[in-house]
DNA sequence: CATTCTTATATGTTACCACATATATTGAAT
DNA sequence: ATTCAATATATGTGGTAACATATAAGAATG
């Protein structure tokens, strides 16, 4: 379903540290709006999806049906390399 | 830009031997709508968009900037069946 | 040529996104 | 509890995609 990408972006979004309005902002759009995006309340534009999607550094990219999995296994290690240590000594207790 | 993608469409359409009539019924479209967009006359909303790739074995995917061109070399041969090897001594770019 | 297949334009109606603006809700922090 | 930040809802207008239908232009085929 299409609100499946759409959450790629809400993700994407906070993963940069931006609030709706921030991204508002840049995309010449009120806070108001990106939330009825977000919430896949609205049924935007193409362009409108494309722009967005730039503006938090990601590329839409159209995948043969026979290759997603092999490229999706490919992204599944976070977003880039130089961020989190691959694992991290599992330290069962109290975190919050 | 966002008729770049769109063309991507048409190629596709095209390389499965599709007419825009055909295309357009498995849509529920008319054919005269499915020119519309294929020539970047309309900005069409993301469902549309999303379920035209869908229907022609096109997936949709967000991929961060960082690591598009490694999927764009991926993607680079012909978009055919799992047959060819993992691999290919480092050939870096050479993209369409 | 004529005929068929494919694609491009044209016109009109309806539905709904884009946008503005305002307010409400949630949530965290002090 | 009272701010203040972030997100969610609400209302309204204008533009345009979605859709139907019709026709014209191109490109092949016989």
């Amino acid at each position: 379903m299409m609100d499946n990408i759409i959450k790629k972006l809400r993700a994407a979004r906070k993963t940069k540290g931006l609030t709706q309005s921030a991204l508002g902002a840049k995309m010449g759009l009120p806070q108001s709006h990106i939330s009825q995006i977000e919430a896949g309340k609205i049924d935007i534009r193409l362009s409108s999806f494309l722009e967005m999607a730039r503006l938090l550094d990601l590329e839409t990219m159209l995948v043969p049906r026979s290759l997603a999995p092999a490229v999706r296994s490919m992204l599944s290690g976070d977003g880039e390399e130089a961020s989190r240590p691959a694992w991290q000594p599992d330290n069962e207790e109290k975190l919050s």
